[in-house]
DNA sequence: ATTCTTGCAAAACCTTTGCATACTG
DNA sequence: CAGTATGCAAAGGTTTTGCAAGAAT
């Protein structure tokens, strides 16, 4: 999706904000890869590393501005820190957490549709959205048994 | 569920771990009611209201240990802070949460059974635990609704 | 021109930790 | 008693904010 500049650009606008040099360097590095769960931090260091000028701050609130936007979705996987995905609508996934090595792999499809019908019409809830986070020992990790607990390195 | 108490102080003298006051007065609360959401901070407030003798750093560190111990689940809602619910094998659910009053509603059903088992095995990941949240705007949100954006006031 | 945005440093939060004291098994 | 657990205050880490200077419409 390389569009996502372009997209991103326009609902902005529409928004009544600005175009910067910032905020257009976060959001094509975030378009090179779409399967990214970056954190604000990482993403600042990221873009320092290549010599863009920009500071945390900024970098906390494009991310933000972002979520409002639509454009990214702030995820949460308990490492103490808001990580940021973009929001590819027509790319519904979810996500596998390692407990043990803490990586974090993508489930390509949405089984959620008719839960999410049922849930509609039963509470009456008008939902927007929905993050499910699947627990466990990834495949790795379990060949790499024996290897004791503690040996966990959280993303 | 009254047993929580007599479950939880046996699990953790499994684990070498002593029975203290404070240890008590923190799962008799949460056993008062299963269906909460507590951060840490809240949770020492009530406690303290309460005219317990408790510091704040011991229910971070005694909620840690209930999660090691499996008596508790970790969850995070995404309003910066970490909340604690009590793991009820027997009472798998899913949870509704509102964008627009930040209210948490509980869907009492588990409908990730197979989908578990598919992942298990498409992907050899051993699934220990899943937690899905479902965004929305609530019922009570939707009929005050015409109230703009803005009057969100998160949990 | 006006309004929005940036960057820095300071502040605000939440959570963890060091250490002396107090308690449990 | 030996080994844990507690409480306080300090430290750590992440995120937010105030403000003057700089850009964008």
């Amino acid at each position: 999706m390389d569009d996502l500049l372009a997209r991103a650009r326009e609902k902005l606008a529409q928004l009544g904000y600005k175009w910067t040099d910032q905020r257009r360097d976060i959001i094509a590095y975030l378009a090179e890869d779409l399967n990214q769960h970056l954190s604000a931090e990482e993403l600042y260091a990221i873009l320092k590393e290549r010599g863009e000028q920009i500071g945390l701050a900024t970098v906390y609130r494009t991310l933000e501005l972002m979520v409002e936007a639509g454009i990214v979705h702030k995820l949460q996987f308990g490492d103490g820190r808001s990580r940021y995905e973009v929001a590819d609508a027509d790319h519904h996934h979810h996500h596998l957490i390692c407990n043990r090595c803490g990586q974090v792999f993508e489930v390509p499809m949405d089984w959620l549709e008719e839960l999410e019908q049922s849930i509609e019409k039963d509470y009456d809830f008008e939902i927007t959205g929905h993050h499910l986070k699947i627990y466990g020992i990834c495949s790795a990790c379990k060949k790499a048994a024996g290897g004791e607990k503690g040996d966990e390195k959280p993303l």
